[in-house]
DNA sequence: GGCGGCCTTGACCATCCGGTCAAGTTCGTG
DNA sequence: CACGAACTTGACCGGATGGTCAAGGCCGCC
């Protein structure tokens, strides 16, 4: 009969677009993260624009109300698989670097997580890409971005302090290991790198280690 | 009355999407860069699926059929916008090394050059991270970034060559540079870098330069 | 076994989108 | 001044698109 209130009312402070957090079962629980995996993939394949809320609803054969019930837009879906994307690349960083002390080579080995997560994630990686181009994203993905780089620069200011590095501008440094991350990830192991022979994700994640640390000069 | 034959024939193995390739007055070549110059703007502002053909006409004053006179769909007005924009990049990043034998410094001129351009065309720069993630213009951006990456490789391979350099994939290293000065210039010279100061473009276009030559660990 | 809240349906809506086209205007040339 | 080609107009079209909602089915719990 009667159909519980549409608009949840948000935390004040939250500017806009808010999920719109029901009790769920385990059935919408499982239902909720088919659309996000299912729509992370057609977001990845054809784009976020391209991609319809039809398109979505159909490819797993629900009515679109569906969408709705779990979701207040298409935008928050978008939105909330980037914020898990970024969550969960952070903590396989961490992770990676949890036992190590040399502060080199807690850099190297957040590199190479960093790589092949990218690698084994080229879905959300595209997404990622996409995000920091489009206005209605950026502010999302900066969050994000921000965490990481500082994450990155206490590192390397570390290995500064011990002397181990040259000193040099280390928010520089984290955003040029970002740069040469996405660019070979993407051009080794999403389709056709421009002229380059395909390569293992290690491989990559060691190509990209490599060049970050020394530079075309370096060594 | 009668009305010229829309549809130009296109040069045969030319796949899909060709200019309308009409005769122009100084007029008519006049309102054609007017209506890529605006265009650019709106599609790095409010992103290429959100901008209509009607955003851009509105936006210039004119009716709608004035665009379909110069451009046959706005795919092809995108794509050509971003075949002009790598032109003048290679173009700039030839002429900047014109003079200069020394290899490593040719190397270092050609990134210090892409990197002002970079900050000097911001909007361009904008269309060329959009259009690497959508499937409709990957391929028109992977035949002029291999063509980029051709350059640097060149130059890279005669440093080596010459014994000024260690031997390294400088494939691999091309697609480094090119990660470092997207994500710079984009920090550093867009809106809102991730916690960074601002900077000149020259000052980023030396930091560009300093991160691909050294890495973190470098020198 | 029945009640109430979680979940699903799919027709419907207002709006917008890319693209077409018949008709009209401008303008250089002869 | 006349003619034809270059250019412009804006109503119009078929087909999306994001989002709504009244209605009904499902299911766990008392």
């Amino acid at each position: 009969m009667s159909v519980v209130p549409r608009q949840t009312t948000n935390a004040p402070g939250d500017p806009a677009a808010a999920a719109p957090e029901r009790k769920l079962t385990a059935r919408g629980r499982e239902r909720r993260s088919q659309l996000i995996d299912y729509a992370t993939k057609r977001f990845a394949d054809d784009g976020f624009h391209p991609t319809s809320v039809a398109d979505i609803v159909d490819g797993i054969g629900v009515g679109k109300g569906v969408f709705y019930w779990y979701f207040s837009s298409k935008e928050e879906l978008f939105t909330e698989i980037l914020r898990t994307a970024q969550t969960d690349l952070r903590r396989t960083q961490r992770k990676a670097i949890g036992g190590i002390d040399d502060p080199v080579r807690r850099i190297e080995e957040g590199i190479r997580a960093g790589a092949l997560w990218m690698a084994n994630n080229p879905d959300l990686r595209r997404l990622f890409e996409f995000a920091r181009t489009d206005e209605s994203f950026v502010k999302a993905i900066r969050i994000g971005q921000r965490r990481h780089v500082a994450d990155a620069v206490e590192h390397l200011q570390a290995a500064i302090d011990a002397g181990l590095i040259p000193d040099r501008d280390p928010v520089a440094l984290a955003h040029g290991i970002l740069g040469v991350t996405n660019q070979l990830t993407m051009t080794y192991l999403d389709g056709a790198g421009g002229g380059a022979t395909k390569r293992s994700a290690e491989e990559v994640a060691d190509l990209v280690v490599s060049i970050c640390r020394n530079g075309f000069a370096g060594e």
